[in-house]
DNA sequence: CTCATTCTACGAAATGATTCGTAGTGACCT
DNA sequence: AGGTCACTACGAATCATTTCGTAGAATGAG
């Protein structure tokens, strides 16, 4: 059981992530270009090196140092991630009421009718998910 | 327009907002101690005024100097702060998408029957202000 | 008046994150 | 072989945040 659960990423290690995640494997050459588009300006080749660094050693990322210039990819899941950091954050902004943030993210945004539906069919799936698996609570309101 | 916003609230000041925002007023004390039970641990006396002090210089809180105990009241709402935050949040982790975030919330988390009504309710009322606000090509901005 | 208590103000240490410069190494080209 | 280029490793400067210690002023009790 040496397999601690990856610390939470910053968010330069978060933005490394996502090119991660959205690219796959990469080099720290393709990885630098990719941010550097991202942002507005240049992002130092030795920055992005060193925080993949560190990564390393964090472990949310994983190299294979075959060639010469390395290759770098994602150690950690994109959701498990996403979820890992909506807790803190839930916690510390909304006081741990998964409810209230919904509430502000629908209620002062804009949301189309499509992903209104979309949300509609996700609300489906979990009360059919939660009826199935807890039978004597079949609640018809 | 002399009123710059506020700046996004660090972790430490947005615990002090929140112990303001469910209290009301208070000094300095009070909030220390509101704090300290918070947390597990005792907070220092001076941490909590220094924090104060900074975030009166950032125009998060106000405060009456009139007694020699200072009183301090949060400067910003809860709601827009939350927003606020939310915003940049969501950028971070979830590359802007709202939906994105809603889906995760929702879905790997146990959410009771409540609340899913509850969103579904919410849910309603946002295709109705969609609706009647902005009805085919009508736009009223 | 004097002492103890409580307050504010401020400096500064400790920590964590981000950034970049420099050094060293190997590869490739001529 | 010699020179150039790209790469990794690493130290260190910078910046923001959090924490606390100390000093000095006001207050109230005896």
């Amino acid at each position: 059981m040496s397999q601690a659960t990856p610390p939470k990423p910053t968010d330069a290690e978060l933005e490394i992530l996502h090119v991660l995640w959205q690219h796959g494997p990469a080099t720290v050459r393709a990885i630098n270009d990719s941010l550097s588009q991202r942002r507005q300006a240049e992002v130092g080749y030795t920055t992005t090196l060193k925080i993949l660094q560190l990564m390393l050693e964090k472990a949310l990322v994983r190299r294979d140092a075959a060639d010469r210039s390395h290759v770098y990819r994602a150690a950690v899941r994109e959701q498990e991630t996403q979820g890992l950091l909506l807790d803190k954050f839930v916690a510390a902004t909304f006081g741990g009421s998964a409810m209230k943030l919904v509430m502000q993210a629908l209620g002062s945004r804009s949301t189309s009718a499509d992903e209104l539906a979309q949300i509609r069919r996700l609300l489906n799936d979990i009360e059919i998910q939660n009826s199935t698996s807890n039978s004597d609570d079949d609640d018809r309101a």
